[in-house]
DNA sequence: ATCGCTGCAAAAATTTTGCAGGTAA
DNA sequence: TTACCTGCAAAATTTTTGCAGCGAT
């Protein structure tokens, strides 16, 4: 296995049972479960793509679905969309680093990483000039890697 | 009705029959339509927002999807993503100044059309670091609008 | 003992497809 | 005439929801 720096993902099992207890949710094996995988996994994962990798009979989709948004507003789980209209999600990072993109290749679907960002004094320009509060941004870059060229 | 510059997107129809023509594609009334609605709107239109701003009964639904796929294709039309997992489609402009970006108000869905560009030289970067050729990005602003702050 | 959570099943929403007849070229 | 295209209906996908029972706290 590859040596990895800003994938470590560890942090999520205390991480989430203390956010569920603030939040009178609860610390149950489905989510548990879950949250295993995708700590797991380097790059989003689709609601049955989570679901295959679960040992059978170990959670219903639906419960996957119910999880995916509830992490995602308490920002455990991070949504990603790219272009094919399934929705994906990714653990955020532990700390301020949970924020990147992805290049994707169009042809066989690899994912890398990429830690570059859309200016940030751009993007306050952005939001000034129209008048915009709490801008964010969702930016993914699409390719042909080099086995697909 | 406001003045527009960068939203003219006149040189619709006699483009989509040039191109159709070259494919060995028919010009015809549902096509001719949905370019007419995509051409009035400035901003991205799901298929349904399509379907509805049609006469009663002028086109299918079916129709719609499969005729933006067709444009899609032809590079007449862009497909957006605004982070709801439904897809939307504007017109491509004249020229090479298709490419833009949006700020979509979380509030109230409001969108505004984006000028401002991920550096050229950065994604260039990105693609060389990774060995990818032919390296697109889509990128999307999200915030709170004047009236919903 | 609560109240939240889960599985199951059904429904809703979005998108795709098959087919017979109609239409642009 | 010949492909291509359309409407209609059905199917396939993805996502959401209702409900009764189970389970974490």
């Amino acid at each position: 296995m590859k040596h990895s720096h800003h994938h470590d993902k560890q942090v999520a099992l205390p991480e989430l049972t203390r956010q569920l207890r603030q939040k009178a949710r609860k610390v149950t094996g489905p989510r548990q479960a879950i949250l295993n995988i995708l700590r797991q996994h380097p790059h989003p994962l689709t609601n049955k793509e989570i679901f295959s990798r679960l040992p059978k009979g170990e959670c219903d989709l639906a419960t996957i679905y119910r999880s995916l948004h509830l992490l995602e507003n308490m920002a455990m789980v991070q949504r990603y969309d790219f272009g094919d209209g399934v929705a994906r999600y990714e653990l955020v990072a532990a700390g301020a680093a949970g924020h990147h993109h992805h290049l994707i290749c169009t042809g066989c679907a690899e994912v890398v990483e990429i830690e570059d960002c859309f200016p940030h004094k751009l993007e306050k320009q952005i939001a000034d000039r129209n008048g915009f509060k709490a801008v964010t941004h969702k930016l993914e870059f699409f390719g042909l890697c080099p086995e697909c060229q």
